[in-house]
DNA sequence: CCAAAAGTGTTATGCTTACACCCATGC
DNA sequence: GCATGGGTGTAAGCATAACACTTTTGG
């Protein structure tokens, strides 16, 4: 084993996903105040702290940087090519955040994060270091999960019209989703409740039915080994 | 952006799995020399350097502690937990690695790998630090990614009875599987060439065909979007 | 009554699964 | 010639994919 190590370190980054039927997919970043990559967007993250845990970094530094709380998170990828930080060698444990619609929405209209923004996922500025592979691999891997297992559930509220989900996916998947059929998979796996309550009808057409995500039945399912796929 | 993190320091762990059709799935592990964990278990690795990628810290610290060479490296999953270590705090990158077969069975025969054995992935010892979770995730992560990843050709040699691809899966997968529709999904995608050679029989029984894997063709199918799945 | 969005069933097709007998070799 | 492992096809069932009209609301 080769003794080592000392002037390397380590930081963790999020890639904070949230959503809403009109604005899509949108991506948290932040624009940085000092060189090097003075002024251009970034991923926000930060170094970690001696005793605190990978996800309490996380959490704390998207506190601190964004005034975000996430609901969900989870490790991505970990980037740690020598010369991806100019000044010196930082290894990034990356991980991917999801955050409720609401709170997203809230959070785009208050001007309290300063220097951070949303951005659409698909039209996005150019990025600091590395940032844009990792961003990469977080698309990649939000496209690929929210086809097998319920993660379009955390960037939703808790109740939501079931067109909003089916929009999340078509604006995901980039491609369109047959309503019927998609509507058919999900109400037959039993993992969406209905409610009583309805959308307030904005504008023209029909009220929708809400739904509500239900995560006991998930995981019944789950441990029966019955997996679903969109 | 908070600035710590100096004494945190920074190492690979490697997970490497070995196959032959005799032995089935098997993991290499070292015995550690000294303490915290004297005489335990070890899943082999080491402190990344100041100026190298992280792959190159997986196979210089395999060549170092176990004179391996592994020809498939993918990166699993970072564990970080404050205590994992009890003399400092240690971030460990974990990786998944897979050696031919034929490598494989020199290396159980050869003695030069001092202090490295192999053991088969369900009997295996206990371990030191956290190395069962980790473990764990790589085991449950090959799983899973055969079904979906033609990985299995790298724990074979280039040339390979089709009966041994078999076994490799239901060695992995744990449960029978149909040879008839196996061999019918694997053939119809393309991806597998015969060759006109035979197995030298051992025993008895009637001598296979050797098969080949075509990346070229997987790879190609890969960019039209097809996927297969066992 | 018109425009907009929600809600809802049926059919065809392809894929997956289940299943059993013959073949080539060594001893 | 027998024991062992290799090689092969077909039919049923199931899941997916394709497809369009009716309902409810606001204006």
């Amino acid at each position: 084993m080769t003794r080592s190590g000392s002037d390397i370190k380590v930081a963790v980054d999020a890639i904070v996903f949230g959503y809403s039927k009109q604005e899509g997919v949108s991506i948290l970043l932040i624009q940085r105040k000092y060189p090097p990559f003075k002024n251009a967007w970034a991923i926000p993250g930060g170094f970690l702290l001696p005793d605190e845990t990978l996800e309490d970094a996380v959490r704390r530094e998207l506190r601190e940087e964004t005034g975000i709380e996430v609901n969900y998170l989870e490790q991505l990828y970990t980037f740690g090519a020598p010369n991806r930080d100019p000044r010196q060698r930082i290894i990034s444990i990356a991980y991917m955040a999801l955050v409720k619609s609401s709170l997203f929405q809230q959070l785009k209209a208050s001007t309290d994060a300063e220097n951070a923004q949303w951005f659409n996922f698909r039209e996005l500025p150019p990025l600091a270091f590395d940032h844009k592979a990792i961003l990469d691999t977080a698309i990649e891997r939000i496209r690929t999960k929210i086809r097998y297992q319920p993660i379009g559930f955390e960037l939703l509220d808790k109740k939501f019209p079931f067109a909003d989900l089916e929009k999340l996916y078509i604006a995901l998947l980039g491609r369109d989703i047959d309503r019927r059929n998609f509507s058919k998979k999900m109400l037959a796996l039993g993992i969406l409740d209905e409610t009583n309550e309805y959308a307030k009808p904005e504008g023209k057409g029909r009220p929708s039915k809400m739904y509500q995500f239900n995560k006991k039945r998930y995981q019944q399912l789950e441990r029966e080994g019955i997996h679903f796929e969109i």
